[in-house]
DNA sequence: CATGAATGAGACTTCATTCAT
DNA sequence: TATGAATGAAGTCTCATTCAT
């Protein structure tokens, strides 16, 4: 028995499961979503997604596995471009300023997010992963941005790059959760403010 | 003819409810946690917990009003006996300080806080409840710090009150959220360093 | 232990209870209302409802019993007191447009009524005694009335009375039921109609 | 891909649900039977049962609308076949003297079929239903019949046909309720009479 | 590999009845 | 007797998962 499709089509039909599943986990949420609900999005029948993903938990770990690798490179990419640490944080900041959790799709992805990062919290090995990920992605962008900046003058040499690092990524998640757990949330405007708030620190 | 029990029984008995609620949504989520869970974990009936709250909706809400309550009298107390708008201000981070996410039990409630929020997002009616208990109490409590500031000229007249409590709370906030969800995340180093940041800001 | 209480005492509570029970059928039927209903609206405990009656059957049941004697004597009286047997019947069918299940009161008994009867069919006992009421009441009312009409020369003296008992309040029951069931029915209209095929053909 | 199972072999299952349901509704009555209990008739699972109709009215429903179908099919071959309204009339009134609820069968039908009707009273929705049902369909069915024989000189031309489909229906359903609730009801006899009642008014 | 009907444990909630006070 | 808090079985409905075709 040789097999009958090949690597890529699975592949291929894995990647709309995820993607439908997602769409569904952001509209409902994890628990309220239903297998029903993917296959309906997705236009898949049911033995098939189970033919894929073992449980609708496997589904639920197989994407968050795959958000971690997304915005990474556009991010990396984006920043190589910019040429002063300053114009990287504008850049990042702006990059969030267009995450707005007011509109509907970002809410969802946003209540993914959070919603899957407090369900690891029960599961040391996810932790762990979420806490690397933050780290070797989030925080190191940042401390490099910073350090840039520093040596070049743009930035206060005296202030910690790390510790400045988590105060930048806590006021972004700390805005991002207010708007979307709030109804009428300024985000963009308390976002905007918290660029001045931490700008001015940097640059004092 | 004689009431059966005293009011303080049913309230003592309401208190073992939530009690043993806010373990269970802690351990297993709030949604993941069941009502069955909550019985065995009371050691009462289905029906006595359904005599004392009508859902398990409920049941969070309660929760919540009870810890909004005992914040909103230790808060109003404590802030009234600081004289400066300044101490009030530093008086509620310290408060927020104490509440570092590495405690289990602080960790407890700050996860069924924020999973509570993310669920009340897709229900209308609790949203805006939420809404409008964080602004009845943690807006107006900042607002009022800071106009009392303005007034007193300790802080910058041309701030915006609003802006900053909304501010504010999005920075408590983050770092909670991030200490909540990551490993061994510096809280308090973080908090403080917020409350330079922002003071600063307020007293320019 | 002499007892406590008078007689009269326990009955007035009986009473009572099956006041408010009727009302409560009558407004939810009787499997949706509920002893906490029938609690709420007598302003009794319900400890103190079931010192009366053993279960919510038990207050069905004696509702019942209470209701057949009730209308018996109303009915007999005002007959007696019309000369004619057309007069008689006149009366029977004007106090039955009053009873027009377009009023929400009335309606309320109407279906208590129906449930009732349906509900006695799985009961042998229970239908063979709304069978004897049935007869003995409704049934031999309209054949006194009828056989004096034939007597009085009034009615057709060929027609058969007992059938024509039971073609009468068969109209009535028809009529009723349509109206407690559907929307916007015209019953005092169908009832007049009724009575002028069913006096047309008495007269005849 | 193929479909796994015939079109056949669904409305199959179907029909034995709605058969399984219909006894326990004759049973115990459509509020007192559960949806236990209907599974145990039907040697299903209550998954299944829920695949093929959405809630318990929804199975009553579809009942009722199966026992209209039919009827209605019935009737409208039985009528077009007949040429005179009059033919047309008694073929109606046959056709419910053959549905004498002394049949344990027939009581069976208007058992359930009485009780969810009363049930159907408090749910506004339903009612709506079951009035459009009634005059789309039994009302119109017999207006139809009056007006062509008015037109054909059959029947009295100054008689409002609504009304006295009204009554014809009222008088059917008197006597059919009468017959279910009582012992020993003479329902044959009763709407024998009925009818002469009836057609002497409409060819007078 | 794909299909989707079937399964049945389990979710939330209600409520008739009991019984300690 | 009166009270009403406590009980827990039972109700309707959902849904992740399986498996015959």
């Amino acid at each position: 028995m040789t097999p009958i499709v090949s690597e890529e089509y699975k592949e291929k039909k894995r990647q709309e499961i995820l993607q439908s599943a997602h769409v569904c986990f952001a509209e409902k949420g994890f628990e309220a979503c239903t297998v029903d609900d993917i296959v309906a999005r997705s236009g898949m029948s049911k033995g098939a997604i189970y033919n894929y993903f073992k449980s609708k938990d496997d589904i639920y770990l197989a994407l968050m596995e795959g958000q971690t690798h997304k915005s990474r490179n556009e991010f990396a990419k984006a920043i190589a471009e910019r040429k002063t640490a300053l114009d990287k944080l504008n850049y990042l900041i702006e990059a969030y300023l267009d995450n707005d959790p007011n509109d509907e799709e970002n809410k969802g992805h946003a209540i993914v997010h959070y919603e899957f990062s407090l369900y690891s919290t029960r599961n040391p090995k996810l932790k762990k992963l979420l806490t690397e990920r933050y780290k070797d992605f989030f925080v190191s962008l940042l401390i490099g941005i910073i350090k840039e900046g520093q040596t070049s003058g743009e930035f206060n040499k005296e202030l910690d790059p790390s510790t400045h690092a988590d105060i930048f990524w806590a006021m972004v998640n700390g805005a991002t959760l207010q708007a979307t757990i709030l109804e009428n949330y300024q985000y963009k405007l308390i976002l905007k403010e918290m660029q001045n708030l931490f700008l001015e620190k940097l640059r004092q």
